[in-house]
DNA sequence: GGGCTTCCCATTGTATACAATCTGGTATAT
DNA sequence: ATATACCAGATTGTATACAATGGGAAGCCC
């Protein structure tokens, strides 16, 4: 069993199962479990969970076991609120100094693109969305605040997947990057910071209803 | 060899090592070595360097090795970037909701008590600086911030430590902290933010100053 | 019957052995 | 002399075996 990386295939698969909650707040992991069903040892198990507890999703309880973190409320407050400070500070940082033109065309062309083939587009959609805010992290020149705000994106991707699968909500994004990059090429800061708050906030208040369609569709497979 | 935590004592030592540069940018770490030093085996030592690597101390190359990162000037100034930026939020928040009364007080007595001490209390200071800004963190109510403010002084350590070791910079530091606590106190958010604003650009700008001594330092080890 | 003790099992912590891969040098052919 | 192929050592990746700890159930005493 050697090659390519277990470890970190591994803690995809579980990272996955987690966000779609299969495996619901609070379900135990156990080490010997995993190797069993992935037929590998506890070498490269170990690992995973080790990174799936550094990325915040599961919890380790020295000699007892692992377990899948409870969802905490206001602990996805404080992640909406540092995610809109750290956003904030970006969009601020790349009016600031200005986008490069090529990049903000062919930013503004994909998302016009998408926005007129949806709701098919909607898979691909989602995964960009989640490149949206890296490549704005990195436009602004700073890797720190680019990794910092993909770890909180991680951290509330279940919330967001629900933004994904809700066409209206979908639309809405599309709309609402497209309008934060126009207002970035006008070099409009207060603008920019507007949509982005807007747009944070509003996601902000599906919290609640994301986790209750999470929970059912967690009901639905058990 | 059970009992205690081996992976993390180690983790602690090499990050001190790391900090002080007795183990410079560069320099390649191997498990075997460390396995013999602290006469463990490899297990935990393969945790405390992944540890380190999520620390972002040290760079894993697969299948290479592990070295200690390089200071990279650019990567500081980002991470000083946003510790401006999470600190500016902290401050903004405790000034809109206010500070607990006796926690305030308890920590201006503190200080006035530490600056009269000075340079005796040194050592003190610097430790309770560490902790003064996670306390700020967690008095506006944002663990994830208070963390990642956290990870951000971990990393910035050794440039940091130089600020300790100069009596003059340290007496700055504990007048600007009294200065942040009495606007804090009226609730002048203004005042607050420009104390932290200029408190950071002022250790930012002892950044390349700060990584000679810590060089000058290595080499006197060595 | 309730509370306490004891023992066993589940689970993680640690140690060691083996496999795979990369690096560097050396020998050989041109 | 140079380039190339190959071999050996170093180093991490993975597997397995053993140790230690914690929790819970069974049994015992009151």
């Amino acid at each position: 069993m050697a090659g390519r990386n277990l470890s970190r295939e591994i803690y995809e698969t579980l990272t996955a199962r987690i966000n779609q909650w299969i495996y619901p707040p609070g379900h135990r992991l156990t080490e010997e479990e995993i190797c069993a069903e992935f037929d590998v040892s506890r070498s490269p198990v170990r690992e995973a969970l080790n990174m799936l507890v550094q990325a915040q999703l599961i919890l380790k309880e020295e000699r007892k076991g692992y377990t899948v973190r409870r969802v905490d409320i206001r602990e996805i407050n404080e992640l909406y609120d540092t995610r809109l400070v750290l956003e904030l500070a970006v969009v601020d940082q790349i009016c600031r100094i200005g986008m490069d033109e090529e990049m903000l065309a062919g930013l503004q062309g994909r998302w016009r693109e998408l926005i007129r083939a949806l709701p098919e587009m909607a898979a691909e959609a989602a995964a960009e969305d989640e490149r949206f805010h890296e490549t704005l992290a990195e436009a602004a020149g700073n890797r720190v605040m680019s990794r910092l705000l993909k770890d909180i994106d991680r951290r509330i991707h279940f919330v967001r997947i629900s933004d994904i699968t809700n066409p209206d909500r979908l639309k809405k994004t599309c709309t609402d990057h497209l309008e934060l990059l126009a207002a970035i090429g006008d070099r409009d800061c207060v603008r920019a910071q507007a949509v982005v708050r807007q747009n944070i906030e509003w996601g902000r208040e599906k919290v609640s209803s994301a986790m209750q369609e999470a929970l059912a569709r967690a009901h639905g497979i058990m």
